[in-house]
DNA sequence: CGTTTCGTTGAAGAGTGTCAAGGCCAGTGG
DNA sequence: CCACTGGCCTTGACACTCTTCAACGAAACG
């Protein structure tokens, strides 16, 4: 808690005690398996708000779980445009594109100041030898990446701005709830630039669209400061019922007359775009 | 080439002698690391153009390596929007997605008869475990593929029409040639709607930009058929040095005189925008 | 050879982007 | 404590890209 390197008997209770170890340990993992995780865990890091984890071309030497904080992954266009890829919090596992070519294919940069474990590379290959639970288990964390990237496509390719930012205060609501926090009131870490670039949206669309939600009633905005009051109506616009085409109104109250063809509708869509877990 | 089912004779030489091996084999394994994987690789099925290979929901039990066709990716949202994730073509590896939950979460549907390889879970479990090597390769797939699906959020949340099109025409071309077909002349095997679903465009989009490149001479398209003449004018537009704003006309032959902040422009954009390697 | 799917093209309109101006807030230095 | 500064957010007016709707032609399929 204190000192940035902390010596072995510290470390080997570390991730068993650490409050994220649901978060970010394997699940069936047996004590034995817990262990050798630990010793994965090597050192700490601290990272001021604005500075960066990595960036894209920097050699590939460990993965990062998060403690605590909040970051941004983002790629660069060669033509300088930003494409936020992902938003990270506590227990998230950050680092997983360096795998590839041994180098990171993305900016890992700190909304907040940030605390990450070290999962250096070289112990990552001693695990995945001694351990089959935890080489399937890292196999498992990149495929979920997958999976959640998936959900990304969805939105970006066929969600209009007001499902998209929808969709994003849910997610963001869904994980600050895994995390112990209210979901349902919480501050944004991240400027409306970068939900824009997140959303493939500019800054101002994001900005009419919050506003939109709090004039209808759905949320309420104050610069970071959102609180959610309809999440039934939040989820209607995500599974397109209203906004559907840009015709109707909003949902007015809850219910709706029209018949969907697929009724448990928005578990998917949830899902999909959760992060981890 | 004949039967469905192959004796385990036949197998052991299937993936060495397998003319995609380059594409779907790790670089740096020994001959003995390859005899394993050979024993992954139990049996192989063929689809028909239309089916699926697995659909999501379906129970995870193996990873698949196409020898030969075309295949799509696609996710659908609760309320019957399909996004297409993925194009794949031999050599490509996939179902990495249903390792997150043991269950696909998209589905694959063949595009034209298509012939893959099977790698039952069971196998890679073992294989896990026996050899540091093989894991270590599953995960750089893995990674692989979340590098790359960074590259489409790029193009998604940032990129035009003209853009999209563009660097989807050249990552195919580059995945032909590296395939050993031309990369300036091929078919292609999806709908417009397919790659609007994929660019997160509508298909009459896909089609009206396509016919302005033939019109200024980029390519030219005939129904499926496509020719590249001009790569260098597309990658100036994936770059963004023309249709920028919307104002400039194409590119006048070759030659730009702008000066670009970064030089090395497309590289970058070329391996993003690409599948595997 | 009819039927269906797929592709092309046009006209009109909706949804976002662009440009611009002003307000809010935190940090800084007088 | 206050004014100043710079970053961030909001809102309006307008432009533009892309979608929508529609009609037609071309190719694929049984």
């Amino acid at each position: 808690m204190s000192t940035p390197n902390i010596n072995a008997a510290t470390l080997r209770t570390s991730c068993s005690n650490c409050n994220l170890r649901e978060l970010c340990l394997p699940l069936g993992l047996s004590l034995k398996e817990i262990e050798q995780l630990e010793e994965l865990v090597s050192t700490r890091k601290r990272i001021k708000r604005g500075e960066a984890l990595y960036r894209a071309g920097d050699k590939f030497e460990a993965l990062y779980a998060i403690r605590l904080g909040f970051l941004k992954s983002a790629v660069m266009s060669s033509d300088g445009r930003e494409q936020v890829t992902s938003f990270h919090m506590s227990g998230d596992i950050v680092g997983l594109d360096g795998l590839a070519g041994m180098v990171y294919s993305s900016d890992l940069i700190a909304l907040e100041d940030t605390e990450v474990c070290l999962l250096p590379y070289q112990k990552l290959l001693e695990v995945n030898q001694s351990t089959q639970a935890m080489s399937l288990h890292f196999q498992r964390l990149l495929s979920m990446e997958i999976v959640r990237q998936n959900g990304v496509m969805l939105l970006l390719g066929s969600m209009h701005a007001e499902e998209r930012l929808a969709a994003f205060i849910l997610n963001l609501s869904q994980r600050f709830e895994q995390r112990g926090y209210s979901r349902s009131e919480f501050v944004l870490r991240m400027t409306r630039a970068e939900i824009g670039s997140y959303l493939g949206l500019k800054l101002e669309t994001v900005s009419r669209v919050l506003s939109r939600f709090s004039h209808d009633n759905l949320i309420i905005v104050n610069q970071k400061h959102v609180q959610i009051l309809d999440f039934e109506g939040l989820r209607a616009i995500v599974s397109g019922q209203a906004y559907q085409h840009g015709h109707g109104a909003r949902a007015e109250g809850a219910a709706s007359g029209q018949t969907i063809p697929i009724l448990n509708a928005r578990q998917d869509l949830d899902a999909l775009l959760t992060d981890e877990h």
